[in-house]
DNA sequence: TATACTGTGTATATAGATATATACAGTATA
DNA sequence: TATACTGTATATATCTATATACACAGTATA
């Protein structure tokens, strides 16, 4: 099963951090339903180009936060989780993501007229590229 | 002089980091402008509650990227930058910082509509905020 | 004019967080 | 039963953040 989950090794943020919030967003989104099996950490790891200890270091976190399930020996599962949790993650997530784009672009000196333009801009040239 | 600088302590990205990147967008956006002075380490270090070395190392980095000078003894000064590198870094960071956003939200199975609409109502909020 | 004080930045050692390499333990299957 | 999958643990290196001390620059005062 081929993932979209891709790491940054020139951000900032550390990489078992963006694979937890790529397995967030595909689990809240719905495209990962409860018990689907997950890579193992040694082919995430080895598809991702890092640690095992790093993508186990994910896994860890996500299931903390209740996300997925690990059974040694026999793997990593996506959880089954409330469908208002997993609304809840959804639309919290992307709104504060959204927020926080918008507070950025703003602290740029663009106006809210700008940045609506910007963004439709963006929505414009995604439209294009889906087709 | 009252920055508008803010660390989330909850992020995973690094502190000095989000220094760097809100300075950038301050000096990008024509907040401040070419030899303002900077407040020192020590201010700084204290408004943000956070160690003298962790803002010397916001400093550091975006000084060698040229966006700040510091004398030893005088202080930090915003940089003389070419306005057309000003605005480069203004439209490039802004653009990616949006294009970054939609593509998180679209990860979350949501569509460019729906993407499109979340923004809107956020842009509304903040438009009816600043009233 | 020299010295002391107060500002400024700079350097070092240490602790915690992150990422890695390597080895160990559980499970399923041939 | 052996092998190949799976997850788990440990030691080490690097990055990040801190506390503390050192050095430069400007100003005030004796």
């Amino acid at each position: 099963m081929e993932l979209p989950i891709r790491i940054s090794k020139d951000s900032r943020e550390p990489i078992y951090h963006q694979i937890v919030n790529q397995f967030k967003a595909l689990i809240a989104g719905g495209h990962l339903s409860a018990g689907t099996p997950l890579p193992s950490i040694r082919a995430l790891s080895k598809d991702l180009e890092i640690s095992i200890i790093t993508t186990r270091r994910a896994y860890q976190d996500l299931e903390v936060q209740g996300f997925i399930r690990t059974l040694q020996g026999k793997g990593t599962f996506v959880a089954d989780i409330a469908e208002s949790l997993k609304q809840e993650v959804k639309v919290t997530s992307v709104h504060n993501i959204l927020e926080n784009a918008v507070e950025t672009a703003l602290s740029y000196d663009y106006n809210l007229s700008q940045v609506k333009e910007i963004f439709l801009n963006i929505l414009q040239d995604k439209e294009k590229g889906d087709k």
